[in-house]
DNA sequence: AGCCTACTTGAACACTGTTCAAAATAAAAC
DNA sequence: GTTTTATTTTGAACAGTGTTCAAGTAGGCT
């Protein structure tokens, strides 16, 4: 058979990971597969696969797309609030992040269990160090006599604890206790309690005891 | 046939317990099958799941048997660091969990990666709770005027994060940059930047802006 | 028109978890 | 000691998975 003139590739590769997106929204990626994501776009399985190579790549074009939109939205996010000041901004930064985690869940899951055997692809890395970026530039604000080294130190251990705590929020499983027992610990109180806390004390003794902080 | 008599159903169990993790010393839990189970210790795979119920199921109990040993670990790690005061002791504490994580990555991972369609077991709930209930412990000595609703928010905070901090340690795939360039920021170097700098603004102004840092 | 290239497809393969009837043996009854 | 019973193990079968590949179809080119 000769290439189908419903579709160009560029044209397919967009129909089915939007179809797959769709499919996220309301259920896990393990209920998902090579052979339904064929039938959801009508093609066959090996169409799909000369196109992205495998399912794990499929998946992974889906993750690529994922990170485009948590890139997007939250430099938007910076953007609208470029008025307020620099640890406001992380924190609605934050909030915009767990905002992302709770509204698309399974494919917010999907971007970090899945993982192939190879490394990480670099365009990845590029939009990660990219939003760590981000992060560092507010930290400059907040902390103007602040070393490099200091910085990247913070916002990763900023960054990891934000994500620790989406993880928790999305994730009823291993401290279930938490949002069922207790209404009050959500997710945002907790990013609002670890940023409020963290960098009070972060920002403050910048020249009596640097090398505590860093 | 009848039961054999090399093993009871007991040391069955066990023993597919222990082939099972020893298997996620080296290898993902991807990588493994309940055909391949049932072949490590010389059973078929329906006498497997007529024990377990389903591979599913299986893996749950794996599961439970890892947060065995986290616990006991935790736990043992308490009782010996009894002298210590209470930061250190949650220093300590969370430096014991980022170690089995690096131990034990793919059994960790396991852990939080592998969900059933029902809802949490009770006894892993309990587990859970129990192990929150030594950091508010320790969160109560740092500060002794605090209330159970700010010792339920911090604990479950600090314990986010640390758990995050260690998903970005063991994971070497959306923060790959992290483990990869710069050295000097690792787990261990996060986790005390995190609760150095947390427990900091969060234990001294107790009684000055208690709503603050609720 | 004929050729060629590129693409699509369904069949086939090796695997997966799960079910279940049949076989096999330990335990119980005589 | 023999027979019956009951239980447990098993392998075959089933529907599903990702992947490969020869066969076949259609469009563009000469």
């Amino acid at each position: 058979m000769a290439r189908r003139q419903d579709h160009s590739p560029e044209e397919l590769r967009a129909l089915v990971l939007s179809s797959v997106l769709e499919f996220l929204q309301t259920q896990s990626a393990q209920a998902l597969s090579l052979r339904q994501v064929a039938k959801r776009v009508s093609y066959s399985p090996g169409t799909l696969i000369n196109l992205f190579g495998s399912y794990a790549h499929l998946l992974l074009a889906v993750n690529a797309c994922t990170l485009d939109q948590i890139s997007e939205r939250l430099e938007k996010q910076l953007t609208e609030t470029a008025d307020l000041d620099a640890q406001q901004q992380l924190l609605l930064f934050a909030h915009e992040y767990l905002l992302f985690a709770q509204q698309h869940t399974f494919q917010w899951r999907l971007l970090f269990e899945h993982r192939l055997d190879e490394e990480v692809p670099d365009w990845q890395q590029n939009r990660i160090n990219q939003l760590f970026e981000l992060i560092e530039l507010r930290l400059t604000q907040l902390a103007p006599l602040a070393g490099p080294d200091e910085l990247q130190q913070a916002s990763r251990t900023i960054w990891a604890s934000v994500h620790g705590i989406c993880m928790l929020e999305v994730d009823n499983k291993v401290f279930a206790s938490t949002s069922s027992h207790c209404q009050a610990v959500n997710g945002e109180s907790m990013i609002h309690s670890l940023l409020h806390n963290y960098l009070t004390s972060w920002k403050t003794p910048r020249d009596a005891n640097m090398t505590i902080n860093q």
